[in-house]
DNA sequence: TGATAATAATTGATATATCAACTATATTTG
DNA sequence: CAAATATAGTTGATATATCAATTATTATCA
């Protein structure tokens, strides 16, 4: 007997925001370049912006493990946007690096993105904003 | 060029918590009931206040698609957790019912799923949560 | 009524999620 | 130093996510 139903929970609200996101987004990325998730996008993002991350390092900013990581990684090797090289200083590791066909998907994404994340924020002030990041920050450090 | 790092937007946090609740949510439910997952869990409980919905109704009701929840609802039949037969009102349709283990697996959930979202709510005040959810609603609307 | 369209569910293909077991390399420590 | 540990990544097994195509049934409408 679980006596709140569900759809009735805060919960609840939050995965569907988030899932209505990466529809909306996924589906605007998809006009505009073929073949790159959302995620693929963001590891795209996070290694330009550090490119010495590691498969693991990425994996925990995107909230995937290990496992997830080698394999989209595979993928995205496949497609010519990264290349995967030894890590001579720690030979456990890999360098990653974004081809050049990543750094054009990268540059086409950004303005999509940008685009996104304004639309899907319209009418959200800026300290609703700070409210809501702050309200799930108690919930997420509840959870651990 | 994505100017800003995926890791500083608010989906970022919303998505970052969502996972971080599922993840200390099942590890609870874990401790208690052998073999089921949240949306298993969360499927029981939908039929359990509503028994007429169809697997359509109930995939959207849990935010999946038609052929993830055909293949749920299977498991779930082969764990003997569910069983399907026709409606033969409507032949496109199931009637799907709780077994007797199905029922007994909501009874020991119950309190621990209470638990669960209790503990995640720990210090969000009551006012806290209607503004998260007017905000969630809101950036949600706008990816419509 | 018969052709057409809509609906509920399934299936196939491919990617991803998750856990556990494993490999290879690096670090620690007795 | 050698043995024990830790770390980064891979692999296998199974479940789920997603899209498109398909089946079976029901509803529409010309």
């Amino acid at each position: 007997m679980i006596s709140s139903i569900p759809s009735k929970t805060v919960f609840h609200a939050i995965e569907r925001t988030i899932k209505q996101y990466r529809k909306f987004a996924q589906k605007n990325i998809s006009n505009a370049v073929n073949d790159i998730t959302i995620d693929q996008a963001m590891v795209l993002a996070f290694l330009e912006k550090h490119p010495d991350l590691t498969q693991k390092e990425i994996a925990a900013l995107v909230f995937k493990d290990n496992a997830s990581m080698t394999r989209m990684i595979n993928l995205m090797v496949t497609k010519k946007q990264l290349t995967r090289s030894i890590n001579t200083l720690n030979r456990r590791r890999f360098n990653l690096e974004i081809t050049l066909k990543g750094k054009q998907v990268l540059e086409k994404l950004g303005p999509i993105v940008q685009d996104n994340r304004k639309k899907a924020l319209d009418g959200v002030t800026e300290e609703e904003l700070i409210q809501l990041e702050s309200i799930l920050e108690k919930i997420a450090s509840n959870c651990k």
